[in-house]
DNA sequence: ACGCCCTTGTGAAAGCACGCACAAAGTGGG
DNA sequence: CCCACTTTGTGCGTGCTTTCACAAGGGCGT
């Protein structure tokens, strides 16, 4: 049979595509609260900071939403955008770890207002648990399996020290969570059927490192690559 | 002439390459601490989560380094990707917002170690500034201009509140600071010579979100193997 | 109702990135 | 000294991404 007849639109979006979805979902949003009706590909691409032929094309993974000679309808591109990444749905999540970073991931605005709950904080300092963060109380590291699971908890956010990481996300996937964020500067072992992302602040500012140093060299610039013991090219 | 060209590594590593040499470092830090001399491509792939050819191909565009039938030389390595990534100098931060992230990000310890020193942490608000966040008082953002020439800054990261965002990069590129990290969710806009990364916990939920939905979504659409299913992504 | 003009949606081409598979190169044993 | 074995470095095919360029589609003024 050919299944390519039962959808307007093929499941398959190409990952480069989702992740700038949200960035779309952001500029759209922003248009609509100032009142902005319908834009153009060449606007929005230029708020989402593209090129608007990727965005058109982009889009057009979802369907055909916009009006040619006119542009994109705000409110409802939103409304596609939001429901193909899930976003009319909520998602419970479950951070551990209330150090710093914990803390001020519970304490940010911003998820509530895009269909993140946190369920829970979590930490396994008895000097912690207890305390009040951002009207939530943090409870023990011990309770994860019956929060995630009375919480429905889909997605896990890890927030502890590198070593504690590993252990942390095994007892998430073991609870179920499939989707984990990865805030530890460790390479996470997890089943294919997991998906794992992860936000690391060192790598960040080790590639601008680079690049700043490129442009402070400017020209070729190669000091004695030798040292101890190796060999020595040339 | 003709010497076999001492030139190990051409000008122009690939971006995706760049993305990934921090991960090999802190992998090889890691092997290095434990006492390792020496490393296959195929364990330090597995060790931070690549493909080994990957892994060797990334290598070769820093020169040859490894010896063929035995491996790298762990502490050779990690000087080599060091020296690449421009690590072998100090680099000067100022972090802009002294709220709960650029106190998360201040308190961090991961900074000073892998040569990046948190010059000044500056905000607007007079009831922060003063404050004493990881041993460092909090400087009142007019100062900006000031404290990057005097500190060399070359590296400016931003943690203000999305509307702030834009104007304290224009002034940080006013000052002279060409690489930027930006953690309020917004796009900024800047001259091409500068360089701009975002981190940005919304997309990444986002972008969680997006499979989560596919995966709770009847079936198996799309084996979550050819995704970003297992390991994790760069 | 007609045609002009604007903007979308999409082939096609070019550029990257990835991973396989293997020759080359070096090690260590006999 | 030679050979068997290990592991690197890379040529090459494949698939994904980006960008260009334009035909098709739709609104709007007359
Ligand atoms: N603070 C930052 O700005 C920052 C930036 C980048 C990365 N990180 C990373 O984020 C992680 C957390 O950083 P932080 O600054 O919040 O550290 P932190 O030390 O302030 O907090 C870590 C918390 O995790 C808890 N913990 C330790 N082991 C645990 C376990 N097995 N189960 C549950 N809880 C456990 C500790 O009790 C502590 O409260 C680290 O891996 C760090 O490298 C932090
Ligand atoms: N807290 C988080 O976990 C988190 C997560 C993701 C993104 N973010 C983003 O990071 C940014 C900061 O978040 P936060 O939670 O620390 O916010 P926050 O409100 O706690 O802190 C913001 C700080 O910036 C200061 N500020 C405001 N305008 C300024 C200006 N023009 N110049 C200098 N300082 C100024 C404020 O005085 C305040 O101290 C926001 O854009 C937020 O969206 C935060």
């Amino acid at each position: 049979m050919t299944p390519r007849s039962t959808r307007p639109r093929e499941r398959g979006i190409p990952e480069a595509t989702v992740a700038r979805l949200p960035v779309y979902l952001r500029a759209l949003q922003g248009l609509a609260e100032r009142g902005i009706l319908t834009v153009s590909s060449e606007d929005l691409a230029s708020a989402a900071g593209v090129n608007s032929a990727k965005l058109r094309k982009d889009l057009s993974h979802l369907g055909s939403y916009g009006t040619r000679g006119v542009g994109y309808d705000v409110d409802y591109l939103v409304y596609q955008i939001s429901r193909e990444l899930g976003l009319t749905q909520d998602w419970s999540v479950a951070i551990v770890g209330a150090g710093n970073l914990g803390r001020a991931l519970a304490n940010y605005g911003g998820f509530g207002t895009r269909g993140f709950r946190i369920a829970a904080l979590l930490d396994a300092d008895e000097g912690v648990v207890g305390d009040e963060v951002a009207g939530l109380r943090v409870g023990h590291i011990d309770t994860l399996e019956d929060v995630v699971s009375a919480e429905r908890v889909s997605i896990g956010v890890i927030a502890v020290p590198a070593v504690a990481a590993q252990g942390v996300c095994d007892r998430f996937v073991e609870a179920g969570v499939t989707s984990v964020l990865n805030f530890a500067p460790v390479v996470l072992n997890v089943p294919p059927a997991v998906d794992v992302r992860k936000v690391d602040l060192s790598i960040e500012l080790q590639i601008l490192a680079f690049h700043a140093q490129r442009k402070a060299d400017g020209r070729a610039t190669a000091p004695p690559a030798g040292r101890i013991g190796a060999k020595e090219k040339a």
